[in-house]
DNA sequence: GAGTTTGAAACT
DNA sequence: CAGTTTCAAACTC
């Protein structure tokens, strides 16, 4: 199969333009559930020109004119039904006409030097993941990774149908999708109204549909650190932008919007979007520190992400943005044109910054994140937690049965070793994890990754039971929610629990629920105090110390952390006891 | 939510 | 190519 996108083996090869070309609807319906699925512009003829020789240099634009527009007088193309589509659009017909370059007259295209292609593509850009409009640079990717439809940006385009740049979908490539506009044409019923308009662009300005950013140097795209590192990308918008009363540092400004600087080729009037500026910069500042607090809102308040249970929080300052549209924030920002399917799905999956083992959370568009708990919680403080917990367990069924200390000794060890064995598994869901207080939510229930998945088949909450039989209270049941402890209810880990103890009762379980409940209690609240002494520290920074926070090792917090590394400290305790010959005395929690 | 401002796109 | 109009997003109240 002919592979001009050198796509790995298997992957998905969009040819939208023979499907454009052909103006079937099946084609067009194809093109149409893929121009929605993938972030890219399908309709304009350019791209199966061009991944021929896309690594070719910047031609000038009007050289790109020259070859793509021929005058016609008004004898339209045989091929298109132009008069049927130009009364349903009502648009006036186009006075020339494109024609691929493979049928440029062959006078034109010796003149021409062989790598001369009238394509401004970034270097290294593919068909496939370059962005072809940088009007609406966020359109696709500000919200695709947690929402891919409902926060898309939606047009309210009432006057253009749709059918014209003023449209941000129609300029970015998509169709109308959930959109609010009016009298929309662009979408796979109108196709042909489509296909008119698209070429009418393209007749007017050849680039029309091409990234208006460019220049970005291949290791800013290619790298996710240097666009943390460097702030406003290095991109420079093709045309410039006229901006004149808002100095350039509103999104009105083409460059302000794309997070690039003006650059000669503006021509802007007072403009400040600049390097050195200082107004730039502190606006800058406030975007970052807006965008922060409603991460923290997303962070602090799980169920915003979809995540739900016992442990969603709402922070109060994070509760004030929680008007405050993510989206707003986070569209200004990206402009990679190289690279718009990874920062999709990335820009609200941050990932850790490279030599760090911190759950530093980084933004495509420079900015750093923080989970509020990061460097409190640490693993090692999970694991004591789990022995706290297997230990408050131990003493609570052996007061209420006298169970033998050697015996509990002999459990203990076997508790260490299914400990170990979790902390193993833990570590594996450490690594796949992308939010530090979902993991921590995680590790506290201890669930290995093969549970997990298995856990994910089970639908059925009971089925719990058939790994023991032991009751639960509905008060438990309450607080396992959607996530069940199964630290409890594995055979492995109940195999650490004293046999003696299984047998007895309910008497002895509630007692022992009891007092892991409470002591699970005290910890969890220890945690939300310290997730809200960090964010208050965090709130009254100035958002230069979001960027130090980078570092490893935050000293923010340490008596926060010393609190909460109290219960591991109990925990030792507890272990000490018991492998004294003295009494085992209660944990004291 | 309505009205205003703004600058790109479209038009002359 | 410059000036004007149209348009929809950004912004303000």
């Amino acid at each position: 199969m002919d592979n001009p996108l050198n796509l790995p083996p298997g992957s998905v090869q969009p040819n939208f333009c023979s499907a454009f070309y052909a103006r079937k609807s099946g084609s067009a319906a194809t093109a149409a559930s893929l121009s929605q699925a993938l972030p890219l512009w399908p309709p304009v003829p350019w791209p199966t020109l061009m991944v021929r020789k896309h690594h070719m240099p910047f031609p000038t634009q009007p050289a790109a004119k020259k070859l793509q527009v021929r005058r016609l007088s008004p004898v339209l193309s045989q091929d298109l039904p132009l008069r049927e589509a130009l009364q349903v659009a009502e648009l006036p017909p186009p006075r020339v006409q494109l024609r691929p370059l493979q049928q440029a007259p062959p006078v034109l295209k010796q003149s021409l030097p062989k790598t001369e292609v009238p394509v401004v593509l970034p270097m290294r850009a593919t068909s496939v993941d370059v962005r072809w409009n940088a009007r609406y640079p966020w359109s696709e990717t500000s919200c695709e990774s947690t929402d891919r439809t409902s926060r898309r940006t939606q047009c309210k385009c009432k006057n253009s149908k749709c059918l014209k740049k003023y449209c941000e979908c129609f300029a970015s490539g998509r169709y109308c999708n959930d959109c609010n506009c009016k009298n929309c044409y662009n979408n796979v019923g109108h196709e042909a109204a489509r296909q008119v308009a698209i070429d009418a662009a393209m007749e007017r300005n050849p680039m029309a549909f091409m990234p208006k950013i460019g220049n970005i140097p291949p290791h800013a795209a290619q790298n996710r650190e240097f666009k943390v590192a460097e702030g406003p990308l290095v991109g420079k918008h093709m045309k410039g932008c006229h901006c004149k009363r808002s100095e350039c540092l509103k999104k009105y400004c083409e460059c302000f919007r794309s997070n690039i600087l003006c650059s000669e080729n503006c021509k802007c009037m007072d403009c400040k979007n600049y390097e050195s500026n200082e107004d730039r910069k502190a606006i800058r500042r406030i975007t970052r520190h807006q965008q922060h607090l409603v991460y923290a809102h997303h962070m602090q308040n799980p169920a915003t992400m979809g995540i739900t249970g016992p442990y969603a929080a709402l922070s109060p300052a994070a509760e004030k943005l929680s008007n405050l549209s993510v989206a707003s924030s986070g569209r200004d920002q990206l402009i990679n044109n190289n690279d718009s399917s990874q920062v999709t799905s990335s820009l609200l999956t941050p990932v850790p910054i490279e030599g760090t083992k911190s759950a530093v959370k980084v933004e495509p568009h420079g900015v750093t994140y923080r989970p509020l708990l990061a460097d409190v919680i640490q693993i090692e403080n999970v694991n004591e937690l789990c022995k706290v917990l297997l230990l408050v367990s131990r003493q609570a069924a052996g007061a209420s049965v006298g169970v033998k200390e050697n015996t509990n000794r002999r459990k203990l060890d076997q508790a260490d070793s299914c400990l170990s064995s979790i902390n193993h598994d833990m570590e594996a869901v450490e690594k796949q994890r992308d939010e530090q207080v979902c993991s921590t939510e995680n590790s506290l229930t201890a669930v290995p990754v093969s549970e997990v998945r298995a856990g994910a088949a089970r639908s059925d909450p009971s089925d719990t039971c058939k790994y023991d039989r032991r009751p639960v209270s509905p008060e438990t049941q309450k607080l396992m929610c959607n996530e069940q402890d199964r630290l409890f209810l594995t055979p492995s880990v109940a195999a650490v629990i004293p046999s003696a103890t299984k047998q007895r009762l309910p008497d002895t379980y509630k007692e022992q629920e009891k007092r892991i409940l409470k002591t699970l209690h005290d910890y969890l609240g220890e945690l939300v105090n310290c997730g809200r002494l960090h964010e208050e520290k965090l709130s009254s920074m100035p958002s230069k110390f979001f960027h130090e926070q980078t570092s490893v090792g935050s000293s923010c917090g340490s008596s926060s952390v010393s609190r909460v590394a109290e219960v591991a400290r109990v925990g030792q305790t507890i272990r000490q006891s018991l492998h004294s010959p003295a009494s085992v005395k209660s944990p004291g929690l």
